[in-house]
DNA sequence: GCCGCATGTTGGACCGTTCCAGAAGCTGTC
DNA sequence: GACAGCTTCTGGAACGGTCCAACATGCGGC
């Protein structure tokens, strides 16, 4: 009654354990016609490898886990599909872990990936506490994605550029003619970085007078807040660039209770290129950060890290494009 | 330098492997300084349990499968949480595996999860092929979550009741004092059963013929272009039920675009209750389709196969709420 | 001092694979 | 027809746990 094995298999074909072994694994040392009784007899069995036993024989699991920290901002959505595209063709498996389920355990989020001993490990997304990946990446490869925290030695990061795409959108702002920009900014590594370029860039064109920055917790509620501080000031900046899609729309709200018009009285633009802010009713200006193309070198990095282990980690950075939509025109709704 | 074993932990304590699984399972059995002994000796080495092996020898992985249609629309997360509580408490992990990603390789979507041997699988949202479930669910528990699709014999069904939501919207509009009330259709069975309990409301209040019905593909685009349709006919329906959230949003950017003010010339309502719904610049009238509580007794179904496996398929409905936003008012954008 | 019984502890079989050393079969050479 | 050298196939030992029957040990009762 239990699923059937490979000596089952064996016995129907009648030859050997071993060579349905080397059948199944596809070796190309057995004869045709033994190739064939294989293969049939196991078809007729319904035989499925047991992936248990497989991989503590071979000592690995062909697997890598995928450390989400939240399901509810799908941003990461084209990450994984690079990161499969490539991990697939190198005859690895995905397996998805979502830390904020797995919190209330009380351990580490990444415990049951490597419970399960997977090959390797990424992350993606701003991780609570990096520093508690290096007894991992110490033993398995380890990539960090989308994200820039400071991470152990032998971690490689990939992510966009966004010091480069906060320098484009932001000069996209000042070209159309504004002068007085707000930033409502984010936490952590990414939320630091995206702030400092927005200063830069204005400085660098000569407005950090006009460089007003409101911190934000990068949710809609705080982006929300952080516009109706900043559209309520005497000195009402004419366009706002939000840390992300999220805080984004919240801003759009806060304009539309105020009574602004967007673009007309006010300029709004987000950051990640986001399934919302393609949502024609909202239509955002943004930032494609190519999370396409960074889950694609983020794999490509694990597999070189399987093939080759060790090394120091290295940084990649994906170069982001402007994404021009609706919530941006000139100071007077012009351009 | 491979990782230790229970048998180096065994060595290092001075005692049998044997005790230090009996320790390591929490078995009272064993004298304190033994037992002590041995964690500190684990803790020291740094031992973690392989689960390749533990499940091959227990002949189960403690693990069950969820497998997503698709990640790029979150309605499932507050599911997962439900789910997740519940099979946590009973001491199962959760793997999650998408079936988009995994479909490129041709097979079918849930063979990942079983070559791992699951223990059970929880399918939530529509799945393109039911019947391919009937091998599966010979071997293990299979429970549809938050789907209404025929399903092979011995699968669970739970879901939201979609009859009993639509009534409450459909009556909400009506009450409002809409009298011609369309709908923007979907497809599968929770979208034949949105159509047609959406109809049934209208005739039981003699609105029978007020009732537009358009199909859709249950994205905002098709949400978009069915509500260009239904807007533009000279009999314009003064409110639209669409039949989720996303399309609802389609339709808010259709009356926006024709001029027409949402509540005040026409009413729109989504279905599902998603984070979209609540950003506060949509603010849609919907349902409440309690995931959470669907998510939990999915998990309660699959513990219940778990430990008494065979018997017919159930089918659990969890009463849905109304959830009343912005969206919706009286005819004359009163009440 | 022996028995019965409960409490702790142990070695060995087993789970379903892969891996590897070597056996078996075949072909060709001298 | 013995032998080398292929190709093809096989049995047994891992892999790292769990399970179980059997073995110590301690202790109260007779």
């Amino acid at each position: 009654m239990r699923p059937p094995t490979i000596r089952d298999v064996a016995e129907r074909a009648g030859v050997s354990k071993s060579l349905v072994s080397l059948v199944l694994r596809g070796s190309d040392q057995v004869r045709p016609e033994r190739r064939e009784a294989v293969l049939r007899a196991a078809r007729e069995l319904g035989y499925r490898p047991n992936a248990a036993a497989r991989s503590l024989s071979e000592r690995r699991t062909r697997t890598v886990g995928v450390l989400l920290n939240d399901l509810r901002n799908p941003w990461f959505v084209d990450l994984l599909d690079g990161l499969n595209s490539l991990l697939h063709a190198g005859g690895l498996r995905m397996l998805l872990s979502d830390a904020r389920l797995n919190r209330r355990t009380g351990q580490d989020p990444a415990d049951p990936l490597l419970d399960l001993r997977v090959d390797g490990l990424v992350v993606v997304g701003t991780l609570p506490d990096p520093a508690a990946l290096e007894p991992v990446a110490e033993r398995i490869p380890v990539v960090l994605a989308g994200a820039r925290e400071e991470v152990p030695p032998g971690v490689d990061v990939v992510a966009g550029d966004d010091e480069h795409g906060v320098r484009l959108v932001t000069e996209h702002l000042i070209g159309l003619g504004h002068r007085r920009v707000a930033h409502i900014a984010g936490y952590g590594a990414v939320g630091e970085l995206r702030r400092r370029s927005f200063e830069e860039t204005m400085r660098g064109h000569g407005l950090a007078g006009g460089a007003l920055v409101t911190p934000g917790d990068m949710t809609e509620e705080g982006g929300y807040r952080a516009a109706v501080r900043l559209l309520s000031r005497a000195d009402r900046p004419t366009a706002i660039l939000a840390v992300n899609d999220i805080a984004c729309v919240g801003a759009l709200s806060a304009a539309g209770e105020l009574g602004l018009d967007v673009p007309g009285d006010v300029s709004v633009a987000g950051y990640d290129n986001t399934s919302l802010s393609r949502l024609r009713h909202l239509w955002l200006t943004t930032v494609d950060n190519a999370s396409h193309e960074v889950g694609r070198r983020a794999a490509r990095c694990l597999l070189d890290r399987l093939e080759s282990p060790g090394g120091p980690g290295s940084l990649h950075l994906v170069r982001p494009a402007l994404q021009i939509r609706g919530t941006t025109a000139g100071p007077g709704g012009t351009g």
